[in-house]
DNA sequence: CTTTTATTTTACGATTTCGGAAAATGCAAG
DNA sequence: CTTGCATTTTCCGAAATCGTAAAATAAAAG
């Protein structure tokens, strides 16, 4: 019971937290070390209580973390956040694949028997 | 120019697409073969309709493909579509490990003019 | 203690998403 | 040509997103 939709909502906020290219180009900026809020907003056109909310979401899908210190907050990567996706992707990568193999071996043995006939 | 939004809408669409359970698992099913419509719908509680715009989203976002036959259309996985993904992931956990790599040299030579001083 | 500065909260629209019911198309059979 | 089946379209409503402005906190600095 709850394979599905119980534990899913985390690939569901890591994947939609990807979703939308500033979110990404946080991804990006991050990736490089440790940023403050307001440094993080810099670059962007759009105000700073916006790109506060596209950290939360970041944040709620796992991809970052945040602490305080005094009136500023750093926000960080999570170590192997994009591990999660990374493999979820390689197991319908290996499903493909498989389903290939199984083509592969169908066509041999029609051959075989073509052979028999 | 144009670096960041522009294309991005295809990684857009892309993540988006896999950003709910019902598609994630529409995928899972289509990794194993071609399917219509119909049997593509059947083992979900929702109508039918409700199925058919998921797949629309998961083909806006080119990870499957389709093409109709008489009265039923039969979708299909794209081929490579999750290399897309895989590469993003790939490309941001470099960075990563490049920005640990660059920790650790200047560890090295911090250690090293400790020696000095 | 008053003034910055950094972040957070609140309240709002415009838009999109997610799911459904019901009617409409279109091809296939009988 | 009437019926049945698969898919599609249209219209709806509830909820979530995305971005904003303006006010509220809260720590730092003068």
């Amino acid at each position: 019971m709850m394979q599905t939709e119980f534990q899913p909502a985390i690939l569901d906020r890591m994947f939609h937290a990807l979703a939308d290219s500033t979110r990404r180009d946080l991804v990006d900026r991050l990736s490089a070390g440790p940023t403050s809020v307001k440094e993080l907003a810099a670059p962007f056109a759009m105000a700073l209580p916006s790109v506060m909310k596209h950290l939360a979401v970041l944040e709620s899908g796992g991809l970052v973390q945040s602490d305080k210190t005094g009136r500023v907050r750093t926000y960080r990567m999570t170590p192997d956040a994009l591990t999660m996706i990374e493999r979820w992707v390689a197991v319908r990568k290996a499903a493909w694949n498989r389903r290939f193999d199984q083509l592969e071996s169908f066509l041999a043995e029609e051959a075989h028997e073509g052979e028999q006939a």
